[in-house]
DNA sequence: TCCTGCTACGTTAGCGGTAACGTATTGAGG
DNA sequence: CCTCAATACGTTACCGCTAACGTAGCAGGA
C-alpha cells in the first residue's frame, strides 16, 4: 500500500541496499547516487517501515518509558525532559502508562519489549521483582526511574529523596518548629527515603521521634488530597497537636491544609505545612504551599544521558545511580511566626 | 535471542502456523494440540514479536495518540480514558507528545504511521492541513481530538466548546453580571468556539459586545497563568472595569485572579471569574475557582468507541462528530454578591 | 467400494527491510 | 600491460511471523 524502499530502488535503477545505505547514512555510496536517492525520497515523501527495519536489524533506536500515571504532572514533566534528551541523541521515545496497576505495568513491559525497544525506562509500581521477569530475561538494558525496587540492583535515575525529606524537615526546624509530624507513603521507596530524611533531620536537631506524629498510607499516590485530609484528621486527634507537618507530596499537603483550616487553626501560625513536588499551582493555593522542587526536567535529561550511554557502550557497566539534589521552595505555608 | 514461535513449534513437533493459530485464537486447531501449545507458551513465557507480526499481517491492533502536551492534565486524563476504552476492545495505545511544536507533531505522525498503527488520534497543534500530508496519504483512519482544523472535515471527538462558552457566560449573567470580559485563545478552534458561545450568551441576554472587554492571545495554551495575568492587567486599564471574566482555561483564570487581587479588588464581589477545564486543584485555590468541567474520561471513552468502530467497519462512513456537553461547576470565584 | 465433505494441520511465499559478503570498475604504480 | 587496492554497488540469505492455499485422514452415505 504505502511506498516501499524497493519502489525507490526500482524507480532509480539501483538496488534496494543502496537506497537503504543512503537512508542510514552509510558509506560505500557514490555522491551522485546518494543525491539522486535523497531527492527521490523527498519527492515521494518516503519513510522507511520501522517494523521491517526493526525486524531486520534487531535495533530500533527507540527506548520505552513506562510510568505509573501520566496525570501526575511529575511523570508528564519527566517524560518531556526525557524525550528532549533522547531526541537530541538520535533516539525516539515510546510512552506507556500503567495506571497504577502492577499487572498492567507487566503487560506494558512485555508489550514494549515485543515492540522491539532497545532499552526500557521504568517508574515501577511493582511491589516485587516478580513482574520484571520478562524484562530481566530480555537482557535489554533498563533504568529504574524515581523509585527503586527491593532486591534489584540496577541503573537508577531519580530524586535524592533522603535529601528531600531532610531539607523539608530542616526547613521546618529552622522555623522553630519542634513537634513535626509526617504524612508519608510507606509503600514506595520514595516514601521510605523521604521518611528517612525526616528522621535524620530530627535526630540531628536532637528532637525525639514520636509515633503519634507519623501517619503512613499506601494510597497516597493515587488520591493524595483525600488521603492527606484523612491523615491530618488523625493527627489533630492526638493529645498534643503538631506545630508542623511534612507531607509526602503536594496533593496530600493540600488535603492536610484543608483539614487544618476546617479545624479553625491557622497555617502556618498554628501548624506549618510543607509538601514535596512543587506543583505548578502551589503558589496559587489558598495557602501558598512550601514544597520541595525535584528539578524534573534535569531528571529527564539525566535519564536520557544514562540510557543512551548504556546503549552505545558495548560493555555492561556497574549499576549507576544518579540522584538529583532537590531544593526547598519556601512559601506562606511555612513562613510565619510560630 | 528471545524465544521464537518457531522454537515452540519445533519443541512440540507441530508446525509454526499451528502455534500461530493458537496464539491468535483461530479455528482449525484440535483441542488437545491447542492445550499443549498454550501450556508450552506459558512455561516458556513466550510473547510473539510484534514487529514480525505487524509486518506479516499488515495490522497491529494498535492505535496511536498524539497530543500537544502531556503536562496539560486534560490530555493526560483523556489518554487515560482512551486507553481504558481501547483496552476493553482489544486494542493497544501508543502515546506520543508533540510538545506544542507543529514540526515535532508532523514527525510524530510519520513515526507512528511507520510503526504501523492501525489508526491515529490527533489533538493537533497544526495551523494548516499541510503537515497532515503523510496521514492523509496513508489512507489510515484517523480521528481529530479536542481541536478541529480548518479545511479538513474528519471524524472528531471533543468538547462542545460553544456550549462551554455559552454556559460559562450564562452562569455569569445569572449572577447579575453585565460587563463580562473574555480572555481567549484566538488560534485554536476550541478558543474560537468558546468565544462564539460567549457571544451567543451575551446576545441572548441583550448585552452588547464590547471590544474593550475582549483580550485574545495565542500563547494562552503554553503559559496560561502569566498570559492570563497580562491579559487581566490590560482589562483593568479600560475606562470601565468589567464585573466578570470568562477565561479560556483555568490556568489563565488563575493568572487573572492574581492580577485582580493585586489591584486590591475582590473576587467575586468586584469581578467574578470563571475558567474552563476544571483542574483538580481548582477547589483549593486562593479563590476557589468556578469552571467548566469537560468530562474528560467520557471523551476518552467516546474516542475509543469511535475509533474501534472505524477499524472494524469495512466501509468508510461519513465523518462523525462527537461533542460532549460540559457542565458548570460553581465555586467561590463566581458565587457572591455583586 | 468409492466419493464427498469435514476437520486438523502443513507448505510455500512473502511482509519490507538489513547484514555480510561478493563482484565489477577504476586508477595508480611498477 | 598487469597487478592491486580502493570505491561503488549488488546478491543472497535471512528477521519472525502470517495469509492463502494444499493435503491427509476419517466418517458417513450411496
Amino acid at each position: 500500500m504505502a511506498i516501499r524502499l524497493k519502489d525507490i530502488a526500482a524507480d532509480l535503477g539501483v538496488s534496494t541496499i543502496t537506497v537503504s545505505k543512503v537512508l542510514r547514512n552509510q558509506p560505500d555510496v557514490g555522491e551522485a547516487t546518494r543525491r539522486r536517492v535523497l531527492q527521490r525520497v523527498k519527492e515521494l515523501n518516503y519513510r522507511p517501515n520501522l517494523l521491517a527495519r526493526g525486524l531486520a536489524s534487531g535495533r530500533s533506536d527507540t527506548v520505552g518509558l513506562i510510568v505509573p500515571d501520566l496525570v501526575h504532572t511529575f511523570f508528564a514533566e519527566f517524560a518531556k525532559g526525557l524525550k528532549a534528551g533522547l531526541r537530541q541523541r538520535g533516539y525516539q521515545l515510546v510512552l506507556a502508562s500503567a495506571e497504577e496497576e502492577p499487572q498492567l505495568e507487566v503487560e506494558e513491559i512485555e508489550n514494549l519489549l515485543a515492540r522491539g525497544v532497545d532499552a526500557l525506562l521504568l517508574a515501577s509500581c511493582q511491589t516485587s521483582t516478580e513482574g520484571l521477569r520478562s524484562l530481566l530475561e530480555s537482557k535489554r538494558p533498563y533504568v529504574l526511574i524515581d523509585r527503586v525496587l527491593p532486591d534489584l540492583s540496577s541503573h537508577f535515575v531519580g530524586t535524592d529523596d533522603v535529601a528531600a525529606g531532610l531539607m523539608a524537615t530542616e526547613h521546618l526546624i529552622a522555623g522553630n518548629r519542634r513537634r513535626i509530624a509526617h504524612i508519608g507513603n510507606s509503600e514506595l521507596s520514595t516514601g521510605a527515603d523521604r521518611f528517612r530524611g525526616y528522621q535524620l533531620a530530627l535526630q540531628a536537631a536532637g528532637i525525639p521521634l514520636s509515633d503519634s506524629l507519623i501517619v503512613q498510607s499506601a494510597r497516597l499516590e493515587e488520591s493524595g488530597d483525600t488521603v492527606g485530609y484523612a491523615a491530618m484528621d488523625k493527627l489533630l486527634q492526638s493529645r498534643q497537636l503538631p506545630d508542623a507537618v511534612f507531607c509526602y507530596n503536594d496533593l496530600s499537603a493540600v488535603g492536610a491544609i484543608k483539614r487544618i483550616l476546617e479545624a479553625g487553626l491557622h497555617v502556618p501560625n498554628d501548624i506549618a505545612v510543607i509538601g514535596c513536588g512543587n506543583l505548578r499551582l502551589a503558589a496559587y493555593l489558598e495557602v501558598p504551599l512550601s514544597s520541595i522542587d525535584q528539578n524534573t526536567t534535569e531528571l529527564g535529561e539525566q535519564a536520557a544521558s544514562l540510557t543512551t550511554s548504556l546503549l552505545s557502550g558495548s560493555s555492561r557497566p556497574e549499576p549507576r545511580e544518579v540522584r538529583i539534589k532537590p531544593k526547598v521552595v519556601a512559601r506562606a505555608s511555612t513562613v510565619g511566626k510560630l
